[in-house]
DNA sequence: AATGTCGGCAACCGCGGACAA
DNA sequence: CTTGTCCGCGGTTGCCGACAT
């Protein structure tokens, strides 16, 4: 019943490849194709690892029209629409970026494009459980719809075009369709925690609907002032829900993809 | 110069679905 | 139908070089 084990774990080599191994795999390959069977191929090319190992190696590193170095901003954008629709699954974002891997993908995503797009990384870890889509955020979209209505004056940062993120529920009469950031703003809420404010359009025949995300997530009861200035402006209404970044929440995890992913919505 | 810290990235780990026996 | 492995995937680890102290 069952297979053959996949190889003697205690007899394998573990660790970076040398150059002698990857031309030890690479010729076996150009030459007899991985045969379907990637735990037969180590024994049959003369190396002492283990076939997922070899696996690993060819598809990242060893076959033909790998890409490395500097990602495009074209890719850049690709990866960013992907990840918010998507959240992060990888092998499904490589397969748009034709040469790059998802292991290359996922570690200039971690690396690099996180930080790249939000500018900053929040001091620690999200705390995003509780911040959900609350009906205290729907009846807040919905009265602070009417305040807003301005084009924002700053760009999301790292991307030249709009950002596409899609909101959790079909049904709420807030958003009914995938929206846009349009712009993010750092602000000091008036408890002077510093926030992230996101403008999303695209959706309430362009009006732009305003609110604070707060990073820390400090605030059990989600609930800020508005900043006076910001009240005095008619920026915002003077109250208004703070979460922890709905952006970053999804860059965070894989929960809150699935909780608020834009397959729920287009689907 | 020595030591500590950080960032980038290759590689490993573990899980879940598919599938062979 | 059951059992156990394969395969592919995403998450995580750990090495190594660069930079800071």
């Amino acid at each position: 019943m069952g297979r053959a084990p996949c190889c003697d774990k205690a007899n394998v080599k573990k660790g970076p490849w040398s150059p002698e191994e990857d031309a030890k795999l690479k010729h076996f390959v150009d030459k007899h194709g991985t045969g379907g069977n990637w735990i037969t191929l180590p024994h049959k090319a003369g190396l002492r690892r283990c076939g997922k190992s070899c696996r690993l190696r060819w598809l990242n590193y060893l076959r033909p029209n790998i890409k490395h170095g500097q990602f495009s901003d074209d890719e850049d954008r690709i990866i960013c629409t992907l990840f918010a629709s998507i959240g992060s699954r990888w092998s499904i974002i490589a397969a748009n970026l034709p040469g790059r891997t998802d292991n290359d993908i996922k570690n200039y995503w971690n690396t690099k494009l996180k930080k790249k797009l939000f500018g900053i990384l929040p001091k620690r870890p999200l705390q995003i459980q509780h911040a959900g889509f609350s009906s205290t955020f729907v009846h807040n979209c919905s009265s602070n719809n009417n305040n807003i209505n301005q084009t924002p004056a700053t760009s999301f940062p790292g991307l030249e075009t709009s950002y596409s993120l899609c909101f959790p529920d079909a049904t709420t009469s807030c958003l009914t369709a995938p929206s846009v950031v349009q712009s993010r703003q750092n602000r000091t809420s008036s408890d002077g925690s510093s926030c992230n404010q996101f403008y999303y359009g695209g959706a309430r025949g362009g009006n732009m609907d305003g609110y604070f995300y707060n990073e820390l997530g400090d605030d059990e009861n989600q609930k800020h002032r508005a900043p006076s200035e910001d009240i005095a402006n008619g920026l915002l209404g003077s109250n208004y829900s703070t979460f922890d970044s709905l952006v970053l929440t999804y860059a965070e995890t894989e929960t809150a993809s699935s909780n608020y992913g834009a397959g729920k919505l287009s689907s």
